[in-house]
DNA sequence: ATCAGCACCTGTTGGC
DNA sequence: TGCCAACAGGTGCTGA
């Protein structure tokens, strides 16, 4: 499932290919795809794409006339570029001036195409980049305070930081040694230092190896990404610790699996130490 | 305002 | 071996 490197990844791999090219129609194979908050698809035929870059988990295409274009592919959206055939699931598809294409194939149908004239950091309402230079330690602090939910829970809210998906919730949770469930507002400043510390390295080096390829993520050349060798919790119950060898467990936090050291991840979270590992 | 829980989907997995 | 219910999960919406 894209995240925030899976998405980068794909931005990189799709900037050379389709920057600078001009859109002749837009096919909506399943018209669904089209989020009804935006504009008719019609509007982009003749756009030339400007710019392609990363907002939070979407793909952001800026036109050449100022509109935008915000995909977000979910769990299983793929974007593949001069498709010489038809892929299955497609939901939408570019036909660009030259002859060539870029086609959104989406198993799960979850995926959604937007289009909007506005400012894409108010169209589409992310919280700040885990990257931004402007998120320090005081500020992650300050986001956490006052919130009671769990802190696996505030990572996925997309309001407050944007890009992180499961996975990468896991991961860094268990790289700072924080339990998952550990009440938001409970973290203190050096636990924050060391949660943001901890995405960064983990967002880095999931972006170095071109993302994690755990369900059915391919990058916009289809090449898997090879991240997944090393993640140290996520998808690895009962499996030993990658640092001190107790069994990994599985717990369910806001409907999601959720994974973690019971040795490493100690710092307690909301009284109730006896989760079940399903 | 905040948050929990469900709906959206379908390919894959696990249990019988 | 084969069938089928349960599961996976990011986000938007609803209702408490």
């Amino acid at each position: 499932m894209p995240e925030l490197p899976e998405v980068e990844t794909i931005v990189r791999g799709l900037r050379p290919l389709i920057e600078g090219r001009r859109i002749a129609r837009v096919e909506l194979a399943w018209p669904r795809v089209l989020d009804p908050r935006g504009q008719a698809s019609e509007g982009i035929a003749g756009e030339q794409i400007a710019e392609v870059r990363r907002l939070g988990k979407f793909v952001v295409a800026r036109f050449a006339s100022g509109s935008h274009a915000a995909i977000h592919l979910r769990m299983t959206g793929r974007l593949i570029v001069d498709a010489k055939t038809p892929l299955p699931h497609t939901r939408f598809v570019w036909r660009f001036a030259d002859g060539g294409n870029l086609v959104f194939a989406d198993a799960r149908k979850f995926g959604r195409l937007r289009i909007f004239a506005g400012d894409p950091r108010e169209e589409v309402q992310v919280g700040i980049d885990p990257f931004d230079k402007r998120l320090d330690a005081d500020g992650l602090h300050a986001l956490l305070r006052g919130r009671r939910s769990a802190i696996k829970v505030f990572l996925l809210d997309q309001r407050f930081v944007s890009g992180i998906g499961n996975i990468y919730a896991c991961e860094a949770l268990w790289r700072a040694g924080i339990r998952p469930s550990k009440r938001t507002g409970r973290l203190n400043k050096r636990e924050a230092r060391k949660l943001l510390a901890a995405l960064r390295k983990v967002l880095t080096k999931a972006i170095d190896k071109r993302g994690s390829s755990v369900d059915d993520y391919v990058d916009a050349g289809g090449k898997q990404g090879g991240f997944q060798k090393q993640l140290a919790v996520y998808g690895r119950r009962g499996l030993p610790c990658r640092r001190c060898k107790a069994r990994i467990r599985r717990i369910v936090l806001a409907q999601r699996g959720t994974f973690f050291c019971p040795v490493c991840q100690r710092s307690s979270g909301p009284a109730n130490r006896s989760n079940r590992t399903t």
